[in-house]
DNA sequence: CGAGCGATTGAAAAGACTCAACCACCGTGG
DNA sequence: CCACGGTGGTTGAGTCTTTTCAATCGCTCG
């Protein structure tokens, strides 16, 4: 029970573990606005996914996407609809070129059947996900746009890591839930507050402990 | 695969598996308003609720509940942190009184071990909650509160089947995600269009097909 | 009977959204 | 090489939902 878990089900796992599911994939080449999958598809198996990021999202009544994660390299796709026998309820969309694999729910779940650290990452994983998502929600519930808006660039700054945050308006929006022209109107009071700096599409956070402070 | 998934790990196995968890829990009784487990303890097991209903609430920055899910008779609660490794993120308190039973978490892994349509109920149970945390996530982010109401009226009274919903303003309030005076006055609007019938703290949905109107 | 919690109402303020218009950048085709 | 079209970005104004604050009511329980 260490505490540095890291995002997703195959980084936590050992070299040996992990290899042998990469092993199964063969890698393809996705362009960016690629459909992965839709939500009302029945899944066949898991995703992936080794370079790029890919954004899962719902929509709403209007036809107005929900961002519900972002993931990043490493990370595999899919897996929560395959487990629980329902269709996908959300869709994946790469948000740039990615490599990609696919890994059938037959060797998936041969895979979790002989090997324990597996199918003790994946029930790791999920939990943790449904943890996450109860804080999401309180969150969503309860703070100002401006808060949902620091608290969604710190977080995106973690999965950009060195690089710029490099998303649309309307994904930053869909992301943290408000409209396209109120996301913009905060992110000018951010970058007039001097906490990010705005290159048009490409997003640096400068200030963190500020962006804490408003999270508060 | 059926499709008849119920809510919940447990009323989904057979008879002969349920009982093979139920049958290791010592049953207490607990009064209306007691706490089960609180948000930052370390889990040391999962805890059975044979009656009553239990809500499963986040505390938001100021204090305000944010009540993520209520529990029903026959639902196994607390599971999700002891898989994650975590401390508890959510608070559990019965809402009235209730019979509840305790399964350390060393007992309920053996079980896990030894008998695999638990560990499948459980993996699919996490997977069915994760998906519907994520519409969750977009109904809150994009419905108004009018029809969050709407839907919660009805989710709730899936719950509470025959019985009329008893909850107080608040924490319905807290349950739609809102505050108590705006939700009082939806309360108002709906009994006025003949939606729902009124009783103080009891609540009776009247007009199903109208309700799934507003959410649309 | 009084305390206190839960429920209710009114009025005002605030936060966010919508609509409409306009700008700016970029790749394409003439 | 430049005009064109389109997508994405920005701004302003007005509206509306929802929240907040303050006050009142009413029931229940010791």
């Amino acid at each position: 029970m260490s505490n540095s878990w890291r995002p997703g089900i195959l980084p936590n796992l050992g070299k040996a573990d992990r290899n042998a599911v990469t092993d199964l994939v063969e890698i393809k080449t996705l362009d960016r606005h690629s459909t992965i999958f839709s939500a009302g598809q029945q899944p066949k198996g898991v995703y992936f996914l080794e370079t790029g990021k890919v954004k899962i999202y719902a929509l709403g009544n209007e036809g107005k996407q929900q961002i519900i994660h972002i993931a990043g390299p490493g990370e595999l796709i899919g897996y929560r609809a395959m487990f629980s026998g329902e269709k996908y309820k959300v869709y994946a969309e790469t948000l740039e070129a990615c490599r990609i694999g696919f890994l059938s729910q037959d060797e998936f779940v041969g895979l979790m059947d002989k090997n324990r650290n597996l199918r003790d990452a994946v029930l790791r994983e999920l939990a943790k996900e449904l943890g996450e998502r109860a804080v999401f929600v309180t969150h969503l519930a309860q703070q100002t746009v401006r808060q949902r808006l620091a608290s969604s660039l710190l977080a995106l700054s973690e999965l950009y890591g060195e690089e710029p945050i490099n998303l649309t308006r309307e994904d930053l929006a869909n992301y943290v839930g408000t409209a396209t022209e109120s996301l913009i109107r905060l992110l000018k009071e951010f970058r007039e507050e001097g906490l990010i700096e705005v290159q048009t599409r490409k997003l640096i956070v400068k200030e963190r402990a500020k962006l804490l402070l408003i999270i508060n």
